[in-house]
DNA sequence: AACTTATATGAACATATATTCATATATTGA
DNA sequence: TCAATATATGAATATATGTTCATATAAGTT
């Protein structure tokens, strides 16, 4: 599958590297993981997944500037889901590869 | 597309984080990028991209770990080109999902 | 308003990482 | 063997990053 080879401008390049580091962190994996299942609050996440709870909100934070998550607010509680189906697939579909060695 | 939550585990978790640690970095993406074109010896590389060649050699070394690429020689040239179809279709595939922005 | 629960934030720290410079290694040809 | 070319390597440096601790903010309840 050759294609043709094309110049990455500055912002793409951007992107791009912004989308992997933010997979490339194994909390952050475990944490999208997690939310691939449905929607928890950063408690729940955190006793899920055996983190802090200010290290799961750090994270979430960094994965919410890159809009990979969203929250919705029930009272004091927030309730994290995933919010890029492109990048979600590309996590499972690298999960699947990996489990098959 | 919902799905099964299953727990990572500790070898499935490190192999995720290291395959998008690699695509996590300007350079090597730009060098990723150029050899999904073709084969390229690690001074041509390093003149295409602007980069030195101690640059390059080191990166490609980081990916030759993750067997990402592979070479062959030709006298004392050394033509690196792609070893992992999969990664670099992710690759392509998150760069054109970048461009449509 | 005071208290409780849930979450966010900032500073500090330790660690990881990318690049550069200088130099080593390796192959070829004269 | 010597020179030239191509590549690799190691040390040094600057920067980025993840986690922890302590504390702040925010919403709900009494």
């Amino acid at each position: 599958m050759e294609h043709q080879y094309e110049q990455l401008d500055e912002e793409t390049l951007f992107i791009v590297s912004q989308t992997f580091k933010a997979l490339s962190d194994p909390t952050r994996i475990r944490i999208l993981h997690l939310l691939s299942s449905g929607e928890f609050s950063v408690t729940e996440i955190a006793n899920r997944l055996s983190l802090l709870q200010s290290t799961v909100s750090h994270q979430l934070r960094f994965l919410k500037n890159l809009r990979l998550v969203k929250y919705r607010r029930e009272g004091t509680t927030l309730y994290y889901s995933h919010d890029d189906e492109h990048v979600l697939h590309i996590l499972e579909q690298t999960i699947r590869h990996a489990r098959d060695h």
